[in-house]
DNA sequence: ACGCACTCCGTAAACGTTTACGACTGTAGG
DNA sequence: CCTACAGTCGTAAACGTTTACGGAGTGCGT
C-alpha cells in the first residue's frame, strides 16, 4: 500500500474525501466512510506520518527525554520506563505516541534537545534530570515549545514541573527520628548540580533548627548517587569522631552499599545506626533489614505529568482545567526495620 | 527561523544552492556554503525533518521496541539502557538517531510495530522480547523492513539476530557444578513463551546426559522470572523429596527471592544449596554471598546489533562487511561465592 | 570566432497529506 | 419558479525539503 492516492482510486472516490473519512470529519456520507475505512484495514492503509506532519506543522509524538549516560545505566532502575505507562495511558485519549530520546553520553543535552525539537521530530517533551540552572528550559520557554519539567528549576520563575517532594521527606525522615530520641542526624547530598539536592538538605536544616538542634556542616556527606557513594557515604560516617545515631539517604541505591560498609564494621543498620532511605524501588524492597523509604506511584506520576503537558497545549487545553498548576508530589513513608528502634535504649 | 526559503532569501541565494550547501554536495562553490553554513549556524536553522522525510521516502531515525509491561518496568534492569550507548556509537557516525518506542501494556505489540513503521516513524527497527513464535518477524521481513531482533526464533529461518548464548550458559553452568561434585542440579526456566527458555533447558539436558546423569523432569521449576518467582522456585525446590545441591536460575532477580526463601528455611546459598544465576545486573551484585553470575558487556552487545542493522540496509551495507552474520554472544563466568564450596564436603 | 568542458547556481517537480473553497445535488419554504 | 440551505464530494493549493535538469558564466584550446 503506497499511499492515500491508490486507497482513493482503489475506491473510485477524491483523495480528499478519503482523508476526510479517515480522520472523522464530519462532511462525508456515512456510507462513504464506512467503505473507506473497510478498504483501509483490509489493505493495511496507515497514514504517512512524515506528509501529515508536514501538512499540519505538528507530529502527534511527544518526547520524553533521558540521559544515557553510564551512571544512570547503572542506577535509573526503570524510574523512566514506570512513568512511561501513565504518560501513555493519557496520550493514548489524544492519539499521540510517547518516544523516549536517549541522550547520547557525548553530546550535551541542551545540543541534544535542540536538535530533536529543530527537527520536528517531535511537537513536546517531557524533560527530566532539571539542574539548578537549566538552559533546556530557557530554550523551550522562548522557542514556545510545550513541555513540562520532572523537577524545579532556578532558571525560569515560570513553567510547568512537577517535582517530588524533597522536602517533604527530609522534613519527615528527620521528624521520625527525632521522635525516635535521635539527636545527631547525618544526611546525604549528591555531588551534581541537581537542584534536588539543596531542597533537600535545606529542608534538613529547617527540621533540625525547629527541634533546636544545630546545624552541623560535617553530618551532610556529599557522595556520587550510587550504591559505592553509600558506601562511601558509610565510610565517612563511621570516620566521625562524634558518630551520628541515624543518616537520611537521598537515594535508595545507595542504602546497599551503606549497608554493606556498615556490616563491614560490625555496625548493624537497624539497631545500630538507623536508616531511612528515599524511594521504594525494586531494589530496595530486597534489603535486609527491610529499608524505610518512601512510596511513589510511577505510574500515577506519569498520568500527572502528561495532564500537565497537555494543559499547556492550545489543542488539549480544554480537556485538563487546572491540571495546569505545579506540584509538588507527595511521598508516603513505608516504615520499615532499618529505623524501628528506639535510640534510648543505645545510649 | 521558520525554513530553508528564509535562510535563502536572507543570503540572496536560491534555495536550491542552499540545501545542496548544507547537504555537502559537491556542486557549491566554497566560499557560498562556508556562507550558508554561518548563517544556519547564527540563525539557528535545522532542517525541518517532516519535509526532508517526505521527499526522501527515510526518517533517519532507528527505532528501539521495548516493552513497557508493569513486569517489565520491575524486572528489566535497564538492560536498554545499557545497549543504547553502544547502539548510539554506532549510528552516530552516519547521523542517525535512535528512539525507543515503548510499547504501551494494553498494545499487542505487533500491532504497535505496525503501526509504527507504517507511519514512517523509523527506518528501521530492533526488536526485542523475541517470542517462540514472533509474528512481528514475519511482518518486517514481508515488508521489507530493516531490523535486527535480539534473540532467536523459530518463526522465519533466516533474519539477523544477536542471541545472547543460553545454550553455553546452561552447558558451563552445568559442568562447573558437576566438577564440584553436584549430581543433582536443578533449573528454572520461564513460564513465557520467550524461545531462550527452550533453548535454556536443552542445553542442559544435553549437558547432564554427557555426564550419564539421567534427566529428572521434577527438576525443572517453570516460574516466573521475577523476584517472586524466585521465592516461589526456593519454595518448590525445598519441597522436593531428593533435595538437589545446586540449581541454576535463568534470571539474576530470581536469585534474591531464592536467597531470602532459602534463608527463611535456614538453608544458606552458597553452603547448603550451590547457585548460578544469569546475568551481573546491578541489582545481583549487591548480594551476600555474592552470586555466581555471568558477565555481558552491554555497551558491546549494542555496538554489534547496531553493526549488524546496518548491514542489513544498503546504503550503509559498504561501511559494514562482515557484520550480516547472526551471533551467539557469547558470556563470561563471574564465580562468586554462591556456588565455591565442594558438594563432597556435604554429603 | 567557435566549440567544449567545467563550475556554479536557479527552476521546478515531487514526496503524501490536509483543508479551504466551491460545485453539485436534493429538499423545503416562500 | 426562485431562493436558501444542508449534505456530500472533488479540486487544488499548501506544508519544507531534495534533486534532476538545464542555463549562465568562465576559461581554454583550436
Amino acid at each position: 500500500m503506497k499511499g492515500i492516492r491508490q486507497l482513493a482510486e482503489h475506491l473510485n472516490i477524491s483523495i480528499g474525501t478519503v482523508s476526510r473519512a479517515l480522520n472523522g470529519k464530519p462532511d462525508v456520507n456515512q456510507e462513504t466512510r464506512r467503505r473507506v475505512l473497510a478498504a483501509a484495514e483490509e489493505l493495511g492503509y496507515v497514514a504517512n506520518q512524515s506528509g501529515r506532519s508536514l501538512r499540519q506543522g505538528e507530529t502527534k509524538v511527544i518526547g520524553l527525554m533521558i540521559e544515557s549516560s553510564k551512571e544512570t545505566v547503572e542506577n535509573a532502575d526503570n524510574f523512566f520506563l514506570g512513568v512511561t505507562s501513565g504518560l501513555q495511558s493519557v496520550f493514548a485519549r489524544h492519539k499521540l505516541d510517547l518516544l523516549m530520546l536517549p541522550c547520547p553520553s557525548d553530546e550535551d543535552p541542551h545540543e541534544y534537545l535542540k536538535r530533536m525539537v529543530a527537527r520536528r521530530i517531535v511537537d513536546a517533551m517531557i524533560i527530566s534530570d532539571t539542574q539548578r540552572v537549566d538552559r533546556r528550559i530557557d530554550f523551550l520557554s522562548r522557542a514556545k515549545i510545550p513541555f513540562v519539567a520532572l523537577g524545579r528549576s532556578l532558571s525560569a520563575s515560570n513553567f510547568p514541573w512537577i517535582d517530588l517532594d524533597f522536602e517533604g521527606v527530609a522534613d519527615h525522615a528527620v521528624e521520625r527520628l527525632i521522635a525516635l530520641g535521635h539527636r545527631r542526624i547525618a544526611i546525604t547530598a549528591p555531588s551534581s548540580e541537581a537542584n534536588l539536592g539543596y531542597l533537600f538538605i535545606e529542608s534538613y536544616r529547617r527540621a533540625l533548627e525547629r527541634h533546636d538542634i544545630p546545624f552541623d556542616p560535617s553530618l551532610v556527606i556529599r557522595v556520587r548517587s550510587s550504591e559505592q557513594g553509600g558506601y562511601q557515604a558509610a565510610h565517612e560516617l563511621l570516620l566521625l569522631e562524634e558518630r551520628p545515631t541515624a543518616v537520611i539517604l537521598i537515594y535508595e541505591l545507595m542504602a546497599i552499599g551503606l549497608y554493606r560498609r556498615l556490616m563491614e564494621s560490625g555496625v548493624m543498620p537497624g539497631r545500630d545506626l538507623a536508616v531511612i532511605g528515599f524511594r521504594d524501588a525494586p531494589r530496595a524492597r530486597f534489603l535486609q533489614p527491610s529499608l524505610s523509604c518512601f512510596r511513589i506511584s510511577l505510574y500515577d506520576l506519569g498520568v500527572a505529568l502528561g495532564r500537565m503537558l497537555l494543559a499547556t497545549m492550545p489543542v488539549y487545553r480544554e480537556f485538563y482545567p487546572g491540571d495546569g498548576r505545579n506540584i509538588i508530589w507527595p511521598l508516603e513513608l513505608m516504615p520499615g526495620e532499618s529505623d524501628a528502634f528506639d535510640v534510648g535504649a543505645m545510649v
